[in-house]
DNA sequence: CTGAAAGCGCTTACAG
DNA sequence: CTGAAAGCGCTTACAG
């Protein structure tokens, strides 16, 4: 079956292609009664307006990219969840590409694919930043902050958390208290540790290098590696582990408890992110309440609201929370 | 700054835009002189095609669409995360819109936002599906099959794998087994129950319906109705529950755990999906292994050889496997 | 108030 | 081999 055209519309209510486009879109000049004439052949052909030429006229996509590595690991797919949500309820499309090589996500800037980019600065480097700027393609970055006229940033502030985490270890006593940090150069890992040492050295407390393990901020990498780190400082263990997000987290606590200790009873463990699934997850996990749905929310609304052109770019951080709960205790 | 168009390219390697179109898109017609001249000034000039102009002119969007209820729940995001790089090496777009009114797949459909849909057979009504066969809209569908010229099915038997679960149960002594399940009318748990009940009465065992937990496939729910199940049955407990996927198990882990007693010395524990984020989850869940990215894989090949017209609508089979791990014991 | 025409940026059959 | 022209399905300034 071919699918109904304007000028099948316009052949069935007698008028032109143009009229039927001004009625179908609340144009004020046309009659009452050529716009119901209009409606009722459309709808008699089960008429919807060709997405495509309606782009090609007005320049606009309607749709919003999300340029990622993954949506695969909880955060990610919680926060590409709630967007979906809020983009197709205002009216655009969701589009989803993840990162492979530079010439894919020029190519998805210059041929006009997106009205508007949702991505990490980690992914995207100086080059093709000044591109987006250039061509006034309007960006929300979620992990770090850029601002510009067509650019903005819906952030959480890592640093800020990540020290006063470790402050609350501090004041449960914990003096000897290692960090699970992501590869270097990940803008939150690094945030978070230098809250870490920053709590630290103003505490007093001296920076012993040998208590950062590398976990990739993946749960089986930081199982493995913690693993390997209680072999190797069996017989000087820090007595609290901040693991710089939940996932590490929990493979900080398998691999403690699999080595005949409790947590919190011989170690203390607290993780960062708060992800709803580990509701249930024993013991509960002390960390910081990341408030993704609010952040998927903002991130949309600023990027559509920079799309429409009410607003220039600009920087929105977000709360984030204390949580305690039964993986870390007080040893004062 | 303004994006360049072919007029731009054109003018730069003084030649007509229908030599530039040509020359980009490697027709045989044009001279190697020409080519590298056109080539070099669209390099020079930064230009990409605009998308939209070739869809219009085409009439193919190169979009693929998934339509679907939530990606935050790991089965989802595993899978969209799958089938998002898959379409992405392929050269097409991935759509994500999720499920909300009726009217608004319909202009997806009819408003050619795409080539192809990635769908659920539950989240579709009858006359929309008879709309998809009358446009020829190519469509795979993933959770049962439906097979027509222009769709097809990868789907996981999960009759015949729930059969098999319960089947393992009784091999180990089990007889008194409680099915978490979700709503009625969601098609794997409907299929897993009905898997699950044949074997039961296969084995002569008498069908008890207050041994029917609803969890809704949701940890949370699971653990409530779970924990309510134990109270109400606390003299006549069941020795395995058979939670209908791995998120419902950990709820029902959870509540069984809290009420004092041990998975699997009191109660076996089985689920269903083997989930990868559980990788470390104890105890070791007992569950089915579905190839999420083999289905992922297979789905996003399948359609795509529908759009490109190289084959008909199959419905595929997804292989399953029974895993055994600490969450169920034998009883004998 | 309605409609003919131009144009959005491409591709392609056709003429030269 | 190259280019002028038509056309994909819309919207909109303009004329009537």
């Amino acid at each position: 079956m071919r699918k109904t055209t304007i000028h099948d519309v316009a052949e069935k209510a007698g008028v032109s292609i143009a009229t039927v486009s001004k009625a179908l879109n609340n144009s004020p000049v046309v009659t009452p009664k050529t716009k119901k004439r209009v409606i009722d052949a459309a709808q008699s052909l089960n008429y919807v307006p060709n997405r495509i030429s309606k782009q090609l006229k007005s320049g606009q996509t309607d749709t919003i990219s999300f340029y990622t590595i993954s949506i695969a690991a909880p955060y990610f797919a919680n926060l590409a969840d709630v967007m979906a949500r809020e983009i197709g309820k205002r009216g655009y499309s969701f589009n989803i590409f993840l990162f492979s090589d530079r010439q894919h996500l020029i190519n998805n800037i210059l041929g006009n694919s997106m009205d508007g980019l949702i991505g990490f600065v980690d992914l995207i480097d100086q080059e093709i930043i000044q591109m987006l700027k250039d061509y006034r393609v309007k960006t929300v970055f979620i992990d770090r902050a850029i601002e510009a006229e067509t650019i903005g940033s819906v952030i959480f502030d890592s640093y800020q958390k990540g020290k006063e985490m470790t402050q609350f270890l501090i004041a449960s006593g914990h003096r000897k208290i290692a960090f699970v940090k992501s590869f270097d150069g990940v803008y939150d890992s690094d945030e978070r540790l230098r809250g870490h040492l920053d709590a630290l050295t103003e505490a007093g407390i001296e920076i012993d290098q040998s208590l950062i393990i590398q976990g990739n901020f993946i749960q089986n990498i930081s199982y493995i590696e913690t693993r390997n780190f209680l072999k190797r400082k069996q017989n000087d263990l820090p007595t609290a582990i901040f693991a710089g997000n939940d996932l590490s987290a929990i493979g900080v606590i398998q691999a403690i408890q699999e080595s005949g200790r409790s947590v919190p009873g011989d170690i203390s463990v607290v993780g960062f992110d708060d992800m709803e699934h580990l509701q249930y997850f024993k013991p509960g996990l002390t960390t910081i309440y990341n408030p993704v749905n609010l952040q998927g929310e903002l991130v949309v609304d600023h990027l559509i609201k920079l799309i429409e052109g009410k607003t220039q770019g600009q920087t929105i951080e977000l709360p984030g929370k204390l949580i305690v709960r039964e993986s870390s205790r007080s040893i004062i």
